[in-house]
RNA sequence: GGUGGAGUGGCCGAGAGGCGAGGCAGCGGCCUGCAAAGCCGUAUACGUGGGUUCGAAUCCCAUCUCCACCUCCA
């Protein structure tokens, strides 16, 4: 069985056929850095970060593009309100951006370019546009002429006469409505930093433009996957698509889409300003069960977020937690390259590989916790140690491996040698209690419980002495 | 108006013609001094109305409701 994915320009699974034999180019749209991130742009990142896993696990050099549009309309707008310089604000949000998808394990892309930082190769695609007479100047600011292309709408299936128009410039500027900016040209409100020289006066790239140029730049004329939320596939992707193919570029091979993030049914949303902020959510939950919750639900299909969703998420990374723990300290925790290299259950393979079916994915993986769990109960260590191997590997590939660092000095973000001396503490009533259980004293007992319960660590039996842990909740 | 998507048990969510995914919550049990964790068991589920079929949540027709994109949006 080969990896299908699903293709949104065609509407079908088609098998995953790479331009290079073992190796994999994805470009990705990236944040517009203008505000903080919310839980729907992660569940993007996360999507495609387990993507990228997958297709590593299956052999694959991946290389993943994903881009920074750190200058448009709202950003200038948003930092003269704030009184800032544009970049300034721009490059805030990009490192919150960055510290979100960190903090929920998304590996940093191998490229991460901005668009003011390749104005020469968008200059260049909107040159080349103009020769081929896809693109034409209009007072300083440059169009691409839809009517000249008649590919335009393809990947959407939209027909040019039954769109609204676009308005991101004056419409009596433009030979058609439907003409969307590569180039335009500076206002006089804006700052002179936020503009550059081009054949056609001072001016700043319009938003399509930069993702052609870039992924162009970065992934070569055509590459394998084209990435991005649900909502950039029109107008963004159809320019883009619509740019490149113009500028005589293959482009992207196969197009995915992730869904969004809903409320009550209705779209998290920057505008509607109903996003959760990462901020937000992970002051009060662990990253891990963040990234869970976002991973749990089909890419594809909305992700309804409810007060109930962390709680559950968090209950299930506790789960995997608890199993990897206790079976570690039982059988020996294999090593990362083990886990690397460990066979992963058919049902597994077939659920990733059939457009990265994550649910029916995690459904193994609970699966094979349970019998882990049964395992370790029997006393059978055979059976709890290739659970725990196989558990582990599947868990990788989500990357949600509970005994990853990333995710192991998370507990309250204390440092080793303070957890250190408080095992020592804990350990101490530990004792005291165990000799009041000896002697049948439970009221002694459960005081010490309660106490230590009170302090936000919790106190479990087991037949070979009592373990404790943090309560895994703020 | 154009394009696309969705309605599954208390909740979240897979599946896509025939053995009721999985999780969370609940209930019963085992274990435990009590708990926690774990394990076992536990559900007249597929928007509505027709139809096709030996058999439909899955196919067809009709219908209702919701959502999104066509402005910025992951």
């Amino acid at each position: 069985m080969t990896l299908r994915l699903y293709d949104t320009a065609t509407r079908t699974e088609r098998e995953f056929q790479p331009l290079t034999p073992g190796k994999a180019s994805i470009y990705l749209c990236g944040p517009t850095v203008q505000s903080a991130p919310h839980v729907g742009h992660l569940r993007s990142a996360v999507a495609f970060d387990v993507l990228q896993r997958w297709l590593e696990r299956s052999g694959y050099q991946v290389t993943l593009v994903r881009n920074v549009t750190d200058i448009d309309d709202k950003t200038l707008v948003k930092a003269a309100e704030a009184g800032w310089e544009w970049w300034a604000w721009a490059l805030r949000y990009e490192r919150e951006f960055q510290a979100a998808y960190a903090a929920v394990g998304v590996r940093p892309p191998a490229a991460e370019p901005r668009a003011t930082g390749h104005i020469p190769e968008i200059l260049a695609m909107i040159e080349r546009l103009i020769d081929n007479g896809h693109a034409y100047e209009q007072g300083g600011s440059v169009y691409f002429d839809v009517r000249s292309f008649p590919g335009y709408g393809s990947l959407t299936r939209q027909a040019l006469d039954d769109l609204s128009p676009a308005q991101d410039s004056p419409i009596e500027s433009k030979r058609d409505v439907h003409d969307f900016a590569l180039w335009k040209a500076t206002k006089a409100d804006e700052p002179e930093t936020a503009s550059w020289d081009s054949p056609w006066g001072r001016g700043r790239p319009g938003w399509h433009i930069e993702c052609s140029a870039m992924a162009q730049r970065y992934l070569g004329d055509s590459f394998d996957i084209h990435g991005g939320g649900l909502d950039l596939r029109f107008p963004h992707h159809e320019n883009e698509q619509a740019q490149s193919h113009a500028a005589g570029y293959g482009f992207a091979k196969l197009w995915m889409h992730s869904a969004w993030v809903t409320q009550s049914g209705a779209k998290m949303s920057k505008s509607l300003g109903n996003g959760l902020l990462v901020s937000e959510v992970l002051a009060q939950h662990e990253p891990a069960a963040l990234r869970l919750a976002l991973a749990a639900v089909h890419y594809r299909s909305m992700l309804e977020y409810s007060t109930s969703t962390l709680d559950e998420a968090t209950a299930q990374w506790g789960r995997f937690q608890g199993f990897v723990t206790r079976a570690s300290e039982k059988v020996g925790a294999p090593s990362a390259a083990e886990v690397s290299a460990a066979e992963l259950p058919a049902a597994f393979v077939e659920a990733m590989d059939d457009d990265l079916g994550v649910p029916r994915a995690l459904a193994v993986i609970h699966e094979t916790v349970r019998a882990g769990n049964a395992a370790l109960t029997a006393g059978d260590d055979q059976a709890a140690a290739a659970t725990l191997l196989a558990a582990r590997a599947m868990l990788d590939v989500l990357g949600l491996d509970p005994a990853a660092p990333e995710w192991a000095t998370e507990k309250a973000g204390a440092s080793t040698a303070a957890m250190a001396a408080l095992d020592f503490l804990v350990k101490a009533d530990i004792e005291a209690r165990a000799t009041a259980r000896a002697d049948k004293d439970w009221a002694t007992a459960d005081a010490i419980r309660d106490r230590l319960a009170g302090a936000g660590i919790v106190i479990a039996d087991a037949a070979d002495g009592a373990r404790w842990s943090l309560a895994s909740e703020a």
